[in-house]
DNA sequence: TTGCATGTATTGTATATACAACCAAGGTGG
DNA sequence: CCACCTTGGTTGTATATACAATACATGCAA
């Protein structure tokens, strides 16, 4: 791992954890250099990366500190897709399609902060609303922090349900587009001809680091989100 | 102004020109060093900012090459696109396909608490970024809360901005879908195929009744949801 | 107390250099 | 013809240095 990367990770920790709240100030440049044995250059570059990511806010003159999270006041809850489908009256199963330990590939290292060559935990699950498929989930999880993740029946619990049991998760960021999704992801959804399809790509954290990185995708004939969602501060 | 900048301002001309379309190489950092006659560490600043800004992807051994425009946006884009564009630092237009009175129909009717046979107003404008259609917004609006509507120029302020100054907006609802485009849209959106696109609707009211009834239609290839954006009460 | 100057710490910009990692193209040998 | 190696070009990481710009606290003077 290149040396600005484990500043990084250290000062990841740092905030991650809550040792260092928010406002808090961050080590200087000059710090981090003794403190590692780097040029400042390299410890800026660490800094500098946080920064860009936004979970520090640096001033001339003054110095680099934790940047507050602006918990977008977004109230709209993503619920569970099984409590939904049962909301609504119907039948809903599961089918596990994939279950296994895998070593991460570079894409979800980065993701999950992993290195290279570590294993990742890795599930494929197709969600059914009375026999018809309509999400399907993709999911990459931390196994330092979820170990027994592949040691459970997720056609009695979802992913989301254990998860929610086992780890305390503080937020959750999540990305919405439209795709045509891939042949694997097709034969997964039951889909004849790829037909435009919804992706809630969604990553979690917990204290101690990105817990999962989750790809939910949905038939766009078949699923549509929202209903009442409604985000505040939105507008005309 | 700093030399990366000046650098910057070059290399984002070529690119939001046309004259380096998608995939062309960009210059390299020693040629960049060499044109501005600054050192390779200043080129490669300025480099590494489009990277980071995603106008350009670099690749270790072979080279920069201009990116793929694929927006990568907040749900500040759902309240006001024109704003989100900008401040991503690119060129922002729009052209108006429709802008008249017309008679309401059913569906819109049942939306908008209208009764058939009423007037409304409709117009239909595309947002483009750096010349590439993004979002096509078809919407209706009450003629009884937003008599002037029509009378604006839509080229210099969004509908969302107008609205917003005219009438005490209070609350929306939006839902958020994939889909394949109409033939019509796609004409509007400049697309040789239908791709997949996705799809928000938004009804806005204020506290005399439904506003506006917007349609917001975007490329699946150049239009993606989020990046920090978080949930309130999200879970895995 | 108020206002101003000054000094120190910190971040911002810029340069020169070195080496590592990687890619693509071209040549070489089988 | 194909597999392998070399080679040049490009980006990635790291270091050492210098000076500029800004914030903040301190101390001094009006």
């Amino acid at each position: 791992m290149a040396k600005f990367s484990s500043i990084k990770q250290h000062l990841y920790r740092k905030i991650a954890s809550g040792e260092w709240p928010e406002n808090h100030p961050v080590s200087s440049e000059n710090a981090l250099a003794q403190q590692f044995q780097v040029s400042r250059m390299t410890a800026r570059r660490a800094l500098q990366d946080l920064a860009d990511e936004g979970l520090v806010v640096r001033t001339q003159g003054s110095g680099t500190y934790v940047a507050q999270i602006k918990s977008q006041t977004s109230f709209m809850a993503i619920r569970n897709i099984a409590d939904e489908i049962r909301s609504r009256g119907h039948n809903y199963h599961a089918k596990v399609q994939v279950l296994r330990q895998e070593k991460v590939v570079d894409q979800i290292a980065e993701l999950l902060n992993l290195t290279v060559g570590e294993k990742v935990l890795h599930s494929v699950i197709t969600h059914f609303e009375n026999d018809l498929a309509v999400q399907v989930e993709e999911r990459f999880v931390n196994p330092q922090l979820v170990p027994d993740y592949l040691r459970q029946d997720y056609t009695q619990m979802t992913p989301h349900e254990y998860l929610c049991e086992v780890t305390p998760l503080t937020e959750a960021s999540h990305e919405i587009e439209a795709i045509s999704p891939r042949p694997q992801v097709c034969q997964w959804l039951d889909l004849d001809r790829p037909e435009p399809c919804l992706r809630i790509i969604r990553r979690t954290w917990c204290a101690d680091g990105v817990v999962t990185y989750a790809v939910l995708t949905h038939p766009g004939s078949r699923f549509r989100l929202g209903g009442h969602l409604s985000f505040q501060s939105a507008r005309a």
